[in-house]
DNA sequence: TCGTAATCGAGACGGTACGTCGTGTCTTGCC
DNA sequence: GGCAAGACACGACGTACCGTCTCGATTACGA
């Protein structure tokens, strides 16, 4: 009256993917991404989970744990990956222009792509430890604020910016823009939303007589 | 068969805590409440549990469920009953002064206090699907963001500020800035990054000639 | 942010059943039983919990608490009040008969009422403590035993019954046998099984030459 | 961002028992018996619980469910495991005494170790709801009844019984009767009462002139 | 007639077990 | 070595019932 009968662990189901010998395979690893993809794209944010991965992979959880660390390595891994394909530099000729394109890009980026997604997931888990936070901070965000950067200073080489503007703040400030968008679930593809926040942004909020 | 003639095999486990009727045991709350806390501040965000706060404040889990839903509604309140107390309004007569004031308060709120460092989790926690994410918009921030609306329209009324500013937007600006440094760690006392923000906001990043 | 706001304990729903001073309400103890029985009936042995019985009754737990001591207290109760009335004697001058009709009366009270479906779970209450199997073997089940060894004895006078039979022993058999079917679910009305019972009692099984 | 360049904030906590890869470890699944075994022969039928054979055997609960479908079923095993051990097949070419051999076997497997004790609270279980009695029936008794049905085969077979008798009629009432008197706590060694049994069984209980 | 004493509902409470789920580690045996 | 399969300990989840308790309203009876 046991649940089942001795498991036989080489049983009836075979799997398609087999060893590649001492060498990674990429398919499996592809594959891994794919399903994480997937379940970020069908089930949202919560019910990702590297169990779930690993069923819809057809992936072992001792492979995904090999070249993973944990849930949010392979989180970091599904947005990284799609990222940089999505976000372009636009060339308007003009700040306010591209920054607004800038924004929208990227909400509709998070919006409408599984790993943009997977986004606020990643801010979400990173909370969990501090030196997760940490290392995400050194590691991942430089990447993401070199485009702003770029579009700033051409700005600025065009003579469209004060002098003596602090590009990191006005990144901090325009990044923090999105994100709390983004965590109070507001993203939805405003114009309105967007154009507000560079036209603050841009005229300054003091009287000027 | 009824109770005096029928053995009652039951009776062994005594509690300490009583119960205290049909109302609320308000020291009960409270202990709930205290507990919540400590563990946020000896052990952080995470390994912040339900059983470990009823294991240290005495009260069952039952009881926690009893009156809040879930984890989030628990640290929610956590987090709303100190801030209150933390959070007040200054009136420097000059709004640059008084939002550097603020940032700061806030920062420190969230670094020094147990109940302030529950909120990136907070914010974590909310992600986990979109109907908390919309209670949470629409029921908790609110709240939070009357402030520094105060604040706005105060100095809008002495004049200090553009004709047609945006307050709701300027405000996302704002607190984005804020979370966006919390959650990636970066809210030491920095007056230099509290003011920074605030001069770029204030004087706008166009050039005007 | 919590579940509910503060409880009010004499709100909106009043119930009806109010207490009648120093004296048992005798309409609330009846209800009880009447919920009791019913839950029995619909939702099956597992199901039956005092909670449940104190929902649909409109009583409150304290009050089932004060009249029975536990689950078991209640569910005899169920069981004695009913079993009385349907269980009656036959008299057919043909003890073979007689114990057929009996055998086949309790089964069918045993499958077709509440308070006879509540029998089974009662014997399962009984084994979690030695001193309730104790008090039920001393107290009810010689009240049961009576109108077998009742229906026997008028046998034995009539000259059918072997002088030196140990009516105690024949009375745990045939009890045995009814429970054995009842617990192993087997008591539909199954005329067969009843007569079988009796032919194999009643004949012995030893060959006679 | 894979492995190594990520931090795992895991890996505090280290098991005493290890896994043993993909096949299921006997010792682990041994414990859990034992454990439970033990847990019956101290505390009796009530007090069994999964929890506490978890935290006696070592083993998580996960384990636990993973092989036994629930309570009963480990009870079951419990019970399967020792009866087999414990019930041996008398010949001493008389069915009467080998009837009432086996009658105080079983009755002193009951009484005297700690998976026979488990039997009484294994029928209890089984009462809570309809499939559970039913499979129960089709996959536990029937192992049981082999023993019975080859020692009154083989007494048919020397001409000991009468030719047309009903084995399994015969075998639920001498069962029946067992658990009667298990059920009623009347399982001491009671040589009279077992003796008795079978000579109201053997007769017959009318009268041949 | 009024106080005392008991009943009753509502439901809070501590406790405890349930059964499920996800984590990250590990082992086996095939490739 | 890579890999699938999956067992394992751990521990949190949220739910359910248990039996006890307190409260405040209600009602009968005796002083």
């Amino acid at each position: 009256m046991t649940k089942r009968t001795m498991a036989s662990p080489s049983g009836k189901g075979r799997s398609l993917k087999r060893s590649t010998g001492c060498r990674r395979n990429v398919e499996t690893s592809r594959a891994i991404l794919e399903a994480a993809a997937a379940i970020l794209q069908e089930k949202g944010y919560a019910n990702f989970t590297i169990e779930e991965v690993a069923r819809r992979s057809g992936a072992s959880k001792s492979t995904i744990y090999r070249w993973w660390a944990n849930k949010m390595g392979l989180l970091f891994d599904c947005y990284a990956g799609a990222s940089e394909k999505m976000l372009v530099i636009p060339d308007f000729g003009d700040v306010e222009r591209e920054i607004v394109f800038m924004i929208r890009s990227l909400w509709k980026f998070w919006r409408e792509t599984p790993s943009g997604r997977a986004f606020r997931l990643l801010i979400a888990e990173a909370q969990t430890d501090a030196s997760t936070v940490e290392e995400w901070r050194t590691r991942f965000l430089p990447e993401r604020r070199k485009l702003l950067r770029f579009v700033l200073q051409r700005a600025a080489e065009r003579g469209e910016l004060r002098r003596d503007i602090d590009f990191e703040t006005v990144m901090d400030i325009m990044f923090g823009y999105s994100w709390y968008r983004l965590l109070t679930g507001q993203i939805d593809d405003d114009v309105k939303a967007a154009t507000a926040m560079v036209r603050e942004m841009v005229r300054g909020i003091i009287r000027k007589e």
